[in-house]
RNA sequence: GUGAGCAUAGCUCAGUCGGUUAGAGCGCUGGUUUGUGGAUCCAGAGGUCGCCGGUUCGAACCCGGUUGUUCACCCCA
């Protein structure tokens, strides 16, 4: 007998999940929408050249990758069947993997696409993914991605769209406020430049990227442990503790940085955003310059930024960021991009936790009709495909039971209305529909019925 | 990838020192009610105690392995 298991680190959905995660989405969809974005999507598997190499060592170890058909083995040499030859085994016999994440794809479909969309091409794209991640709480094999990517753009006034498109988002779903986290990857650079340490860049930004979860002296160490000195530590230190409003820490960093010519286009462009946000009104979210905010992906290479929630302790629920080259590893040039991912796993943990979601959520029925004698089938079968050709939800019971039976079944599913008809019922052609939250139950007719029910 | 815990009915969990036939609540089925749900009462079904092996006269309980799962790190969404 098989396991009824799904595979580790995946899931099913319920009916009642489903409600609630397509609620998420729709909202997010319409949010895109409205912001001019298309929908785009992509096969789940790729060829795997078009995945390894674009993530990082990490990265390719964590791929899916899908078995050839037939006999893969026949190019393989006896010797070839060791340990050693894990790799070269590997490339032999799989040459598709599963989509890692929507960017890469994204990329691939923009470098092959780019002529005819026409650029700027704004998409957005609610898909799974899949790594062979070891599971964990709120993290699985496979997981949904919420991508909303601009190509083909260096205004800043796409990263500041990301801004409203958050805040729109937050607000229609009723979440707390947020706090939406920007930094510039120039002044990271441009800082580590500085340094005079040329890996500084990396170093220096998975430290201090740490310093809400470690604190200042947590990240010191993991500094020292990195190799930098002293003075570059109180260096990075009298970076990290810049304060005051976001006028006053750009400021800051200006006399601090004024020297870097990077630093100071990255301050510029932090300017440049925040006045555009400034020219319009925002319900959920306010934008706060966060120096220490690292983001570990590397190819960020401008606006970068973490939206999280107050008072939920959650993590960010929303990031993303600019990058010079989205089709570079595809044969394409010059083609920027900026874009924007909502974690939605772990909006819809929040949402539950602060049940935010509808109560009359559902793909739930509106009425259903019950079976009191299997002689009446056909009738009943015509009863609900009228009511069902008057846009009312309708399900049948398919087979006779005992009427208790049959309510609780309505009961459970959350169908509010019962329809009962039997020989009376027929006859006089008045049918009885009962309200299963008030008890309540009257004789009507079809046309009075579907009136009720279509309020 | 590292460390620790847990695994008993459909679900949540008890289970004494290793000792006869492994229990409860909820849920389910039937009855009270052959055309009316939620409440009460009564009855019933449902278990290879995750799996494999070992110790023992005897294992849900002790030991080893294995699989699943949870938590904390690492990393990430």
């Amino acid at each position: 007998m098989s396991s009824t298991n799904t595979a580790k680190g995946t899931r099913d959905f319920s009916r009642n999940e489903l409600a609630k995660r397509n609620y998420l989405f729709d909202v997010i969809k319409d949010s895109f929408t409205r912001f001019g974005f298309a929908p785009l999507e992509t096969p789940a598997m790729e060829n795997i050249e078009t995945l390894t190499g674009k993530y990082g060592d990490e990265g390719d170890q964590l791929l899916f990758r899908i078995l050839r058909s037939g006999d893969f083995l026949k190019d393989l040499e006896p010797e070839d069947l060791s340990h050693e030859q894990a790799k070269k085994i590997r490339s032999a016999i799989a040459d598709k993997g599963l989509r890692y994440d929507l960017t890469i794809p994204f990329a691939r479909f923009i470098a092959k696409n780019h002529a005819q969309l026409g650029l700027p091409y704004k998409r957005f794209q609610i898909q799974p993914v899949w790594r062979a991640d070891r599971p964990a709480r709120g993290r699985y094999r496979e997981f949904y991605q919420c991508d909303a990517d601009v190509a083909g753009t260096t205004s800043l006034l796409s990263d500041t769209e990301f801004i409203l498109i958050v805040d729109d988002v937050f607000n229609r779903l009723k979440l707390p406020t947020s706090v939406y986290k920007l930094n510039n990857r120039k002044v990271l650079a441009g800082f580590a430049q500085t340094l005079q340490r040329a890996d500084a860049m990396t170093d220096m930004t998975v430290a201090i990227d740490k310093l809400d979860k470690i604190g200042m002296e947590g990240v010191e160490k993991e500094l020292a442990a990195r190799g930098f000195n002293n003075e570059d530590i109180d260096k990075i230190k009298n970076f990290t503790a810049i304060e005051g409003n976001n006028n006053e820490r750009l400021d800051q960093l200006q006399n601090l940085l004024a020297g870097n010519e990077m630093a100071v286009k990255g301050i510029a462009e932090l300017r440049e955003v925040l006045g555009y946000v400034n020219a319009c009104t925002l319900q959920n979210t306010r934008v706060e310059v966060d120096f220490s905010l690292a983001r570990g992906l590397n190819y960020y290479t401008g606006t970068i930024y973490e939206v999280q929630l107050d008072g939920v302790n959650m993590g960010s629920v929303a990031s993303g960021g600019r990058y010079d080259n989205l089709t570079e590893s595809f044969g394409v040039k010059d083609v920027p991009g900026v874009g924007l991912s909502f974690g939605a796993e772990r909006l819809y943990d929040v949402m539950e936790q602060l049940d935010l979601f509808p109560a009359t959520l559902g793909n739930n029925c509106q009425v259903l009709v019950l079976n009191l004698d299997e002689k009446h089938n056909a009738a009943y079968l015509n009863l609900s495909n009228q009511l069902r050709n008057s846009g009312i939800a309708t399900e049948l019971y398919v087979q006779k039971a005992k009427l208790g039976k049959q309510m609780k079944f309505a009961e459970k599913r959350e169908i509010p209305y019962v329809l009962i008809a039997g020989e009376t019922e027929f006859a006089a052609q008045q049918y009885q529909l009962k309200n299963l939250e008030t008890g309540e139950q009257n004789g009507y007719s079809l046309s009075q019925i579907i009136e009720i029910l279509n309020k």
